[in-house]
DNA sequence: TAGAGCATGTAATAGGTTACATGATTAG
DNA sequence: CTAATCATGTAACCTATTACATGCTCTA
C-alpha cells in the first residue's frame, strides 16, 4: 500500500487527452487547483516512469521558434491501471489543518490575537468561495456538452460546501471569542458595549 | 518562509505542560487526531533540535521497571517563539483531497462505481462525525474548568462543521449520480423505476 | 529592453512515514 | 504464554518543493 498518488493524478490528467508536462501543470493550476497540485519536480520524473512502466507513450512534436513539445498519451494498460485506482475506496486521510492547530493553543495568546487569526481565515475562505463561483461559471460555459462536465461540477461543489461551512464556523467561533473578551472586560469596566452584531 | 510546522506543533503540546516524546505522541492521537498528527520519526529528532535551539530543556525521570522518561519543558524563549508563530496569519494551504480527484476523473469509470465511491466516503464522514460527538462529550467532562477547554471545543466544532457539510455534499452528489444513471437506462428499458428517494 | 510565456529537465533540500532495534512489566 | 503498554531512538525510504540551468519569441 505504497501507492503514489501523484502518479495517478498525472495519469488522470492524461486520460483527458495527450499532453506535455507543461500542459499537465497548467491543467492542475486551472482545473483542480482547489484540491490538488503537482510541481514540475514531480511531473517530469513521473512521466518518465510512466513510460518505463508501459502506462504512457511519448512522442515529440517539433515547433518553430518554440521548444519541442514532449507529448505523452495513456496506453490501454495505463487507462486500465487508472481505472483500478479510481474504483479503489479512498481511505480517510487526516489532513493538517493549521488554523485548528493554532486555535487549539489559543490560550497562549490574547483573545484579540485569536480573533484576528479567525477573521483572516474567514477572509481567505470568502475569497476561495468567490473563486469557486467564478470557476463554476467559467467551466459551465467553456465545457458545455463535455461529458466530464457533471463530474467537474461535483468537485467544484465539494469546495463550495466546505468553504461555506468554514465561513459559518468562523462566525460561530468569533461570537464565542467575543463573548470571552466581553466576560474578561466586564470586571474592569462596565457599560462598554461594543457592537457584536454580524 | 521555511517554517517547520511540526516543530511548532510539538512546542504547542509542550506549552500544555512538561512531557516526554511518548506523551506527546499520545496527545496528538487523543486530542488533535482529527486535524494533526506526528510520528515518532518526527518527534524525537525535533525534541533534540528544540533543546539545541534553547526552546526546551530536558530532564530525566528514573522509573523502576519501566524505561527512563526523558521529559521536555518549554523555556521562556520557547514559549515566546511559539507565541510568535501562533499570531502569524495562516496562509491558505491547498490540501490534497483524494475523493475530489477521483470524482474529477469519474467519466473513466461507471456510474455505479462512482456511486459506490461516494457512498463509502459518506460512511467515513458519518463515522468521523460520531467520533467527534464522542470526543466533544469526553473533553467537556474531563476538562471542565480547564482554561483550554473553550479553544479545544472550537477545534472539535471545526471538524463537525466540515463533516456535516461533506455528508450533505455526498447526498447531493449521489442524487446527481443517480439521475445520470436513470437517464442512461431510460432508453434501454422503461418503467424501471428504482427507488431514488433519500 | 525587460519581463512574461513557452518548454524541458535536474539537484539540493526539506518534510514525513515505516520498519527496525531493544527490553522490561503487566494484564488477559 | 501472548499481546499490549511503557519508552527511546535510528535508518531507510518515499514524497514534495524550490531553485537552478537553458534559451527562444512575443509583447509592453
Amino acid at each position: 500500500m505504497k501507492e503514489n498518488k501523484s502518479k495517478y493524478a498525472i495519469m488522470g490528467i492524461l486520460s483527458l487527452g495527450p499532453m506535455s508536462g507543461y500542459d499537465i501543470r497548467k491543467m492542475f493550476q486551472k482545473a483542480v487547483a482547489n484540491f490538488w497540485n503537482e510541481s514540475y519536480g514531480q511531473i517530469y520524473p513521473l512521466l518518465k516512469t510512466l513510460v518505463d512502466e508501459g502506462f504512457a507513450v511519448k512522442s515529440i512534436e517539433k515547433q518553430m521558434g518554440k521548444p519541442d513539445r514532449h507529448v505523452y498519451a495513456l496506453t490501454d494498460r495505463g487507462r486500465e491501471e487508472l481505472r483500478q485506482w479510481l474504483v479503489e475506496p479512498v481511505e480517510s486521510q487526516i489532513g493538517r489543518i493549521e488554523i485548528a492547530l493554532k486555535l487549539f493553543f489559543g490560550q497562549q495568546i490574547s483573545a484579540p490575537d485569536n480573533i484576528r487569526q479567525v477573521e483572516h481565515f474567514r477572509e481567505t475562505q470568502r475569497l476561495e468561495s468567490e473563486e469557486l463561483k467564478a470557476l463554476e461559471e467559467r467551466v459551465k460555459e467553456e465545457k458545455a456538452g463535455n461529458p466530464n462536465l457533471p463530474y467537474w461540477l461535483m468537485t467544484v461543489n465539494y469546495g463550495q460546501h466546505v468553504t461555506s461551512a468554514l465561513i459559518q464556523w468562523c462566525d460561530e467561533t468569533l461570537l464565542a471569542l467575543n463573548k470571552m473578551t466581553a466576560k474578561t472586560k466586564k470586571g474592569i469596566k462596565k457599560g462598554n458595549k461594543k457592537e457584536c452584531s454580524r
